[in-house]
Order: structure tokens, then C-alpha cells, then sequence
DNA sequence: CTTGACCTTTGTGTTACCCATAGGTTTTAC
DNA sequence: GTAAAACCTATGGGTAACACAAAGGTCAAG
């Protein structure tokens, strides 16, 4: 099958699987009359196995070291163990930090319905923001990014 | 003072300084002689707003819009308020998937502490992540990433 | 006058893709 | 039979918020 029958079979698109084919985590075939990738049933499960890894929380490049591992004969599990059991305390720190974040989020949008917008007189850029608390150095947290 | 004192009083890196800067967050005099960034106090109660405004979730984009809209004399007081009232859901959504994702995590965990490592067959990558159910779809979650 | 500490600009890397371009191929429809 | 639609290819640029390295100018101290 071709690049698109393939990601349709995976639900993702084809931008998908040819990211991870440059990135050497599919190796297609190619059809010697006109250079088209071809992927077999293997590919699809290879792809599969992917996408729950993702799910994991691993990145491509950790599920590209599983996979050669894997290629190679040895037993790619207790990498996948031990990349697992170090990233679960960086997620819920992660998950604190937001909560933090929304909490933080929610005290200004309180206490700001009770303000006047305020007109920069040269001195507040924004009352609202200028009267909100600094962060005490809290150094690990990130503002919140979102996706699409 | 220079790029590096503002950015020692403020605690943040040169870089970062410099990076908002070439994002026009801030616009320094220059020295005549030597071309040197001079910076004053307004500068960095500036760059103390923009931090402030980082940890309640605004973008350097969005912050740029709200010091220009101040800048021409507009309170940026009701953008300020919309934004962050639109992000807190996005926020709370994040925090969902990452929560979901540890709950994976974990659940994989404890699954695999009772199985045997798998060498691979030929026909299973690793029964760890193989035995793991397919997300069912669920569009919006992503892998969680963190920093450093 | 030479370190060393600072400054400048420019360009590259990070993550996991998405999108645009330009052009070749295959399939479908009239 | 051919032309348009739908697919494929490779390449390069964009995203967010910086970090970092390179190559070179500036400045205070010893």
C-alpha cells in the first residue's frame, strides 16, 4: 500500500507517515518503476505500535531507539520501563504547574471583576496585570502552551 | 544599564532579554558610541509586566499586542480579561489529557510489572506496549512534553 | 597591552508535525 | 484518447520561546 492507504488505515495523515519514514521509524519499500514508498502489513502494526507509544507519552525519537533496539533482537522492554517510570513524576509535576497556572488564572479573573479597566496613564501599563502578585520564583513553571 | 544587568535584576537570562527585544517587547535607547542596548527603570517594570503576564498564560505575541495596545494609549484591560478567559478552558483540557496520560502510564506500569520481558519474535515488537489498548480515538490528546 | 568579561549580530537547534511549491504518475471520466 | 482529478515525490519553511555557538567589537583591570 501507498503513503496515503496507510495512514488511512492508521488515522493519521500522510504528513505523519512520511515525518516518521524520514525519520527512519518506517522503512518502506520502494516500487522500482516510479519510486513510490510501499508499506506492507508489518508497516501498519510498526505504525500502530507507534501510535500507542505516543499515547505513552513517548517522543518519536524514544520510540525510534525502541524500535531499533527491537530490530536489533534485544528486548526493547525494560528501556520502555524505565523511560516510563521517569517521565510519570515530570507529567504530574507538569499537571501541577497547570493547575497552578489555572488557579492563578482564575484569582485574577475574580479579583479583576471587582477593578475598572484602567486607562495607561503612563505609569500602569495594566492594573490588572501590575496588581497581580509576582510569581515568588517558582523557576519550573511554564505558562500553559495549547495545541491548535 | 545593559542587557545583562536588566536581566540580573529581572532574573532572567540575556537571552531571553534579547529575545523580546527582536520581538519589539521592548525597545531600548542604543549608545552612540559602541551601539550597546541601554536600557532604563520603565524597562524593567516592562519586563517585570511581561513576566507576570507569562505566568498567567500569555503568549509573547499576546503580550506584544497588549504593550502596543497601551502604548497608543488603549486599555488592553478587556483583551487581557477575553484571553484569559478563553485559555482558562484550554487550560483545564490540558490538564484533563494529563491526567489521562498518567493514568496510561500507570496502568502500563502495573500491567507490566507482572510480565516477562519479551524478546522480540519477529512478529511482536514489545508485548509491553502491544498489550497496551489503543487509545479509542480520543483526537485531542497529546504525548505531554516538558522541559529540561 | 593583554586577559577576561561583556557586548553585537547571525544562524542553528529544539518538537512533531503542517503546509506550500513544483513537478511526475496514476486513475477516472467524458 | 485525453484531460482533469487525485495521488505521488522531494525540498524547504513555519510553529513557541528561547538556548547556544560562532565571529568579532568594546571595555575595565592588572
Amino acid at each position: 500500500m501507498k503513503v496515503s492507504e496507510l495512514a488511512r488505515r492508521a488515522d493519521v495523515t500522510a504528513e505523519t507517515v512520511r515525518h516518521y519514514t524520514r525519520e527512519g521509524l518506517l522503512s518502506p519499500r520502494r516500487d522500482p518503476d516510479n519510486g513510490y514508498q510501499l508499506f506492507d502489513q508489518a508497516d501498519l502494526e510498526r505504525l500502530r505500535f507507534i501510535q500507542r507509544a505516543r499515547t505513552l507519552g513517548f517522543s518519536v525519537a524514544e520510540i525510534g531507539d525502541i524500535l531499533s533496539h527491537a530490530d536489533q533482537g534485544d528486548s526493547p522492554c525494560p528501556m520502555v520501563r524505565d523511560l516510563l517510570a521517569s517521565r510519570l513524576p515530570q507529567i504530574r509535576a507538569r499537571i501541577r504547574e497547570l493547575e497552578a497556572l489555572a488557579a492563578r488564572m482564575e484569582q485574577a479573573l475574580d479579583t479583576w471583576a471587582e477593578m475598572p479597566d484602567g486607562t495607561p496613564d503612563g505609569h500602569s501599563l495594566c492594573r490588572l496585570i501590575e496588581s497581580f502578585p509576582e510569581a515568588t520564583h517558582s523557576h519550573c513553571c511554564r505558562a500553559g502552551e495549547e495545541r491548535q
